[in-house]
RNA sequence: GGGCGCGUAGCUCAAUGGCAGAGCAGUGGCCUUUUAAGCCAUUGGUUAAGGGUUCGAGCCCCUUCGCGCUCACCA
């Protein structure tokens, strides 16, 4: 390690503690109590008129200090709050008073005990008894001072250059408590998706991440290799595939949350790994689905929030059902202009959308044009919660077709905030006709031999044993956490985002 | 990958092409109820890296690195 010279002078202090027979890293914390606790304890003896002294042992972050010569005020910060210490000669000595003084810096650990009262000014403090080091920091955390402001902590010049925020997180959490709630927020809504399942039958299932054949969407994978197979293996790019396999194993309701790694650009809502819901259901389909999806939410949002509205990009949102319900030729026509269904083939829709001045990559397949049209017209328009439905099959391999309509398949996407937040279908369980699937896409994506959807064998073997009906959902966990916190990259909500090597780390 | 922008002290930020600065943090003092405590003094810089133009470059030009925004890509 490179030390500068803030922390060349704290290294000095821990010498000079270990001089002086203390170990500035001692094994074992005495901390009984959390700084909330101390409060409450003190708050309940006060209004029980205990005259009983109220003793604890806490422990945190020295994040203020403010030496007064014989006396001396500080703040630690736990996981639970702020405390304020009193440190005063009278009580701790001469030499005590010298060594909060010397040796102890803001961002240590430290250990004190004594007894809580009231400060002229009201503010609920802990009397020092006794206080020790429990972790000398080295490195100065990346903050200035706090100032509480209507009971809030405000804490100034605190750490803000997005690079060093992502590439020393730890330092970001440390000094910034609201990035703290929004991993909070994240665990919350894990959680809740959780409850909301196992409550209705779901079984949580762990699935291969590294797959031999990749497949469940469309998307380049990272690509590994199994030494001891002499074989390489595909970072999932979904969970579909074997997840559906269960279903025919006769597990009827079966859900995974986890990591997918797609290998593509990153942006504001794209990261290379992400962590997606999943869930399978059999005898539901798309548009009862579409009902779970609205009540799942609304049981997420209503236990993380405490209410279905929120604040995202500018824009007052509301989770309350029913949400609106697109028909995506219908929605693209009001749109666009364009009625998807009078131009069947590539070429004929491609003329079309080249007439009205749009733009597209020469070749492209006519679902491909068809999702460009929607990504361009209607989802940015998405911002209150929006059901679009009724996709054209050729890009919806896994979906059943629509009956009557061999042009469409059952298959529907939610946005919210101008952003696809999942996709659903009722699942194909028909083996020939997702065999017949599979060689067509095999055809359209062959220039592009990457994003090609691989055959699976193994797949059709298992749908033909015999798959119930069944409908499917996806769901990013990034985006939602991102709309219940408000934040609009997706690199906020994931602790430590992909960041390139830098030459010399420090 | 393309375009635009940014990179200055530990942190947050200043600085017409003309002496690299402030606040906080740090260091040395004073201070027995403070709370962004206060007062006095003071340390700290390869201005991301390298090259060029210029009497003179943090500032202008070129290259490289990193980050952000954006476009492309991403069913």
């Amino acid at each position: 390690m490179e030390w500068n010279e803030l922390e060349k002078i704290r290294l000095e202090k821990i010498s000079r503690m270990r001089a002086a027979g203390i170990e500035p890293y001692p094994t074992r914390s005495d901390v009984k109590h959390s700084s909330a606790e101390a409060v409450r304890l003190f708050e309940e003896a006060e209004r029980s008129g205990s005259t009983q002294l109220v003793e604890v042992i806490v422990g945190g972050r020295l994040r203020a200090t403010r030496l007064m010569g014989k006396i001396a005020f500080a703040h630690i910060e736990d996981g639970a709050g702020r405390l304020q210490l009193f440190f005063r000669i009278n009580e701790l000595g001469e030499s005590e008073m010298k060594r909060f003084a010397e040796d102890f810096d803001l961002g240590d650990f430290i250990e004190a005990r004594g007894t809580m009262f009231r400060t002229r000014t009201g503010e609920i403090t802990l009397q020092v008894a006794a206080f020790r080091m429990l972790a000398k920091a080295i490195t100065p955390l990346p903050a200035a001072k706090d100032e509480v402001v209507d009971g809030q902590v405000v804490r100034h010049a605190t750490l803000s250059d997005p690079e060093s925020r992502y590439r020393q997180r730890y330092a970001d959490l440390a000094v910034n408590p609201h990035v703290r709630q929004i991993f909070r927020t994240r665990a919350a809504v894990i959680s809740a998706l959780r409850a909301f399942l196992d409550a209705r039958g779901f079984l949580e299932v762990e699935t291969p991440i590294l797959q031999p054949i990749y497949g469940g969407a469309a998307a380049r994978p990272f690509i590994t290799h199994h030494n001891q197979l002499h074989q390489d293996l595909y970072l999932r790019i979904s969970f579909e595939l074997y997840l559906k396999r269960l279903l025919v194993g006769g597990l009827e309701r079966v859900y995974e949350i986890g990591r997918d790694f797609r290998n593509e650009g990153v942006s504001y809502k794209h990261n290379p790994e992400f962590t997606q819901l999943e869930f399978y259901m059999a005898h539901a389909n798309y548009l009862t689905v579409m009902d779970l999806t609205e009540e799942m939410l609304v049981y997420v949002a209503d236990r993380v929030l405490g209410s279905r509205q929120f604040t995202f990009n500018g824009h007052e949102i509301d989770l309350t059902p029913p949400w609106r319900r697109v028909n995506l030729r219908e929605g693209l026509i009001e749109a666009t202009g364009i009625d998807i269904n009078l131009y069947p083939d590539d070429a004929s829709l491609a003329a079309v959308m080249e007439s009205k001045g749009m733009k597209f990559k020469p070749g492209t397949a006519r679902g491909k044009l068809i999702d460009t049209l929607l990504g361009d017209y209607l989802e940015p328009t998405f911002i209150q919660p929006t059901f679009l439905y009724d996709y054209p099959r050729d890009i919806s391999p896994l979906a059943k077709s629509k009956p009557g309509d061999p042009t469409t398949v059952e298959r529907f996407e939610g946005f919210i905030g101008g952003m696809e937040l999942c996709n659903a279908f009722t699942e194909l369980n028909d083996p020939l006709d997702q065999e017949a699937r599979f060689l067509e896409m095999g055809r359209d994506y062959q220039a592009d031999d990457e994003e090609r959807h691989p055959m699976d064998e193994d797949y059709l073997r298992a749908m033909s044993y015999g798959m119930p009906p069944n409908g499917g959902f996806g769901m990013g966990i990034d985006r939602l956490v991102m709309l219940l916190t408000g934040h609009r990259s997706i690199r906020e909500v994931i602790l430590f985002p992909p960041l390139r090597e830098r030459d010399s780390e420090e």
